[in-house]
DNA sequence: TTACAACAGTTGCATACACAAAGACTATTC
DNA sequence: GAATAGTCTTTGTGTATGCAACTGTTGTAA
């Protein structure tokens, strides 16, 4: 059975160890690549996507970010110029985010040095069982706390929401 | 054996899943204690020190932030009632952060909620196997990013790192 | 004693995020 | 064919955080 202090400490390591991680990386991206993890992270998803361009609603799923918080990393990462906005013609409530030619030069140059920072920081240093395992063990805690997931900003429980106007 | 996809998923699964489970568990906390996440560690790091009461440096480094940042929380806890400040004695420069007893009671609430949260949302999930793997995975992410730590807001870098809380 | 560097903690400013409401538009219903 | 309901994104407000600058204190050396 774990002890008492060996789940504390499990659960520590895990927050600290994310934590440190990201802000490793970050920081390098940032120092070598000019740019935050999270505008890479929007980038990549741009550039798979096909056109290079995603409704706001879909890349705020991709993401790990609200549709407000979305709006407002889109609005810097546009004003740098690697994302511009475009309206959808079929619905012109929807807007894409498409990445610009910019942009796209930008992941290539960023591309390669997360990777290398991710294998330097963090893979190196696992085992090959150790990789399973921490997989195997955070799709199970995701699977286990997908439920929380999105709650937010999803106003689909008030009835008749009210808005007067 | 590590295709690129795969590694791409498991940064990707190691960051959405500490995310979900600290939200989780942190709303868990504030809907059944009344108490967000950070304040449970700050009081929990107080009720364990001598005297229930550290300075404000050292619980800074007990926890994941800066000293401004600390200034912040214990300013709210503060306001709460879980928390009082005293001046040092000895070096008036210093101020200790002193647990209250409506703290050490909160505490007492707070923590059993945590317990049950963290084995619901999290160990449950895992295997013992699984368990031991994450945690010396972790351990060595830590190790290996140690140099990037705390370095914001130290003023003072001795390349020989000694000092652990 | 005075001068000064190092230190402990706080505060001003800027950044980043979530939630709630608003704005703009589409789809539906009578 | 207007009123109404629903959808997609942006904006207003509040919270939380880090960095840099600041106040007050301590230790040390002229």
């Amino acid at each position: 059975m774990s002890s008492a202090t060996g789940q504390a400490e499990l659960w520590a390591s895990l927050m600290q160890g994310q934590a440190l991680l990201a802000d490793a990386v970050s920081d390098r991206l940032e120092a070598e690549a000019g740019i935050p993890l999270a505008w890479h992270e929007v980038l990549v998803v741009l550039a798979d996507a096909p056109d290079g361009r995603l409704r706001m609603q879909d890349l705020a799923d991709s993401m790990w970010l609200s549709k407000s918080g979305l709006t407002r990393l889109c609005d810097r990462i546009e004003e740098a110029g690697y994302l511009s906005r475009a309206s959808c013609p079929t619905d012109r409530r929807g807007t894409f985010a498409v990445i610009t030619e910019v942009g796209r030069a930008k992941v290539s140059e960023a591309h390669p040095v997360f990777a290398r920072a991710s294998q330097d920081l963090f893979l190196q240093h696992l085992s090959s069982r150790e990789r399973d395992a921490l997989q195997s063990a955070m799709r199970k805690i995701i699977g286990a706390n997908r439920a929380h997931l999105r709650k937010p900003e999803r106003a689909d429980d008030p009835p008749q929401a009210s808005p007067k106007r």
